[in-house]
DNA sequence: CTGAAAGCGCTTACAG
DNA sequence: CTGAAAGCGCTTACAG
């Protein structure tokens, strides 16, 4: 009885010290070489021998050595972690973006923090304090009308890249969806279904990504030969019931259109009630085209007709630029990427 | 010429060497005081006297130090940062999880960082080795079947806290909401609007949450005195097609239903189209409620009556109970926290 | 209330 | 191909 139970507290003690000193020297001891020889087969930092590669692996294997994170990011000055600020995870759009990030960046052993402004602005100055002092190798802004910030970042030597509209004259890389081809293939593709008095419902003035889409509008019906008539440009502001006012305010019209390009699919979901309510059918008296192709997109009915924007895609193009930032930091030319969309047909035109 | 040259490549060297070595040494000199005292007046691990901590204070502020991340991690074995695992951060319940888990850990300086299965399963292995690797102080796991991953995580000496239901036997701290109540909730509800011939479509077997809330539908029925009909009785799949399908079924009966329980809102909204184009007027003919309140559920018309799962809320529990554990490690009672849910009115009941 | 010194576990010139 | 040693920037007994 004695025995046994000094022998398990000799060998909890044992096992203790072991943990307690698995490090680096403890493999090095264990398999015979110096500390550097480890540190240079975990790195792959110079070369090493096959035999005593072996060696050391297979007693790191044996002792269950994991190397210490912060000892290695103290020294190496590599966090392998990439900072994503979002304006609101809550929006379907920014978790579809981490997972794109994640999936991007995962093959570089890189890791996402989230950052969640909440919806608000003010939060974003203390987040990029904290990610400066927590020294991440790159960070992803998601938030829009923070110059500042991304320069600032970037001065602390941390790899930026944005995503959103209206970035185009900052040496910063980004990306975003291409919004005026979204507002002219949208506006094309309600012509092709046979109309020609197309309005557009469009986000507040000036507000990214709305001017874009508006613009795309605009093009389109001059393309066509259809002209832009102010009393078809309503304005809304993202929201259902906004949507629903303006379409109200198009219908009051002496010649109402026969269809409407709403730019998002929110406000196309508001007008899409407000017409069924006015006792129009839809698609047959009112064809209505959505952007975004959110989930209430094919839950309501009719189904909505929308331009789906591959968001992961631009988070994954997000993180490509941000790896390759990472690789070259000196880099001084800068790259923007345009994500392009897809039309989704539904039930709505 | 030269001189201005000269002194300012003089002066870069400085900076550069003022940048390179702006550690805690370089502030001890600074202040004329030890590093030892500059690391107390950073962590408050000891007293300081007032004039000292003000002279290191302002020392810091004027040479604009910031400690450095990983040497502070190295030493105290924090890594301030909080892992999630989500099990899909594209569906809506996980980002109100990050929200609600970042606003609770904030206040303790914590960081979220994010792990996203991606809707499968395989990841989590691979998740639990890096989580384990960055030694983060605590970890919130929102996937489903992983009793291992959480106690090897425990055994890895972090706090560990899950989200879910089913997880009464482990020695975890917990979060769910609370399933059975949702479920007598929304079937009293149906109750009191007037019905009796009250139906469900629950989940598929054995699978959370659905079997608590089918639970609760059970109890419902038994305590109103109607009894449970399995003719009533109909088996989703949790989606829109599934929900449409159990309800042909159910409106296929000699009686059928004149009220129908969805334990969720994706196959509400589908039970509620297939109403519709079976020519029932909703809620006239049959009432419709169902559970989450996604986006969805006050897009589609009538406007769906649910149960609204306050995911925040659930996001700061966790935090919250992932503080204490990191606070107190030892402690050996584990908590459950049943966060409770609201009904919300709309136009489907 | 304060400091000198050892230690955390790595990486990386430098040297051979 | 390999190693001894300095260094990264902190924290924390130990001592006064």
């Amino acid at each position: 009885m004695d025995n046994d139970v000094d022998t398990r507290t000799e060998r909890d003690r044992r096992h203790q010290q072991a943990r307690a000193s698995l490090n680096i020297q403890a493999v090095a001891d264990a398999a015979g070489v110096s500390k550097t020889t480890v540190s240079h087969v975990l790195s792959g930092n110079r070369p090493v021998s096959a035999a005593t590669r072996r060696k050391v692996e297979r007693v790191m294997d044996e002792l269950g050595y994991r190397p210490n994170f912060f000892a290695q990011a103290l020294n190496s000055k590599k966090s392998q972690t990439i900072a994503l600020i979002a304006q609101d995870i809550t929006n379907p759009f920014y978790p579809a973006l981490a997972r794109g990030l994640q999936t991007s960046v995962a093959r570089a052993n890189q890791v996402v923090m989230l950052f969640d402004a909440g919806g608000g602005q003010n939060l974003t100055r203390a987040f990029v304090d904290e990610i400066i002092q927590r020294q991440v190798d790159g960070v992803v802004v998601a938030v829009s009308n923070v110059e500042d910030e991304l320069l600032e970042l970037q001065r602390a030597g941390i790899a930026v890249v944005a995503v959103g509209s209206g970035l185009s004259g900052l040496p910063i890389d980004w990306v975003s969806g291409d919004d005026e081809r979204i507002g002219s293939d949208a506006t094309m593709h309600l012509h092709l279904a046979g109309h020609s008095r197309i309005a557009t419902i469009s986000g507040p003035p000036s507000a990214e990504p709305g001017t874009g889409r508006l613009a795309g509008y605009v093009k389109a019906m001059n393309e066509l030969g259809l002209g832009v008539d102010p009393k078809l440009c309503a304005v809304g502001d993202w929201t259902k019931e906004g949507g629903a006012d303006a379409l109200l305010r198009l219908l009051e019209q002496a010649e109402p259109p026969t269809a409407v390009f709403c730019a998002n699919d929110l406000m196309a979901i508001g007008a899409l009630g407000a017409a069924l309510e006015s006792g129009l059918r839809v698609p047959d008296d009112l064809a209505i085209i959505g952007v975004d192709d959110i989930d209430a997109a094919s839950l309501v009915r009719p189904a909505l007709t929308t331009v789906h924007v591959p968001v992961q895609e631009i988070g994954r193009a997000a993180g490509d630029l941000l790896l390759h930032r990472i690789a070259e930091p000196t880099e001084t030319s800068h790259r923007h990427v345009l994500v392009q969309h897809s039309l989704v047909q539904r039930q709505s035109v």
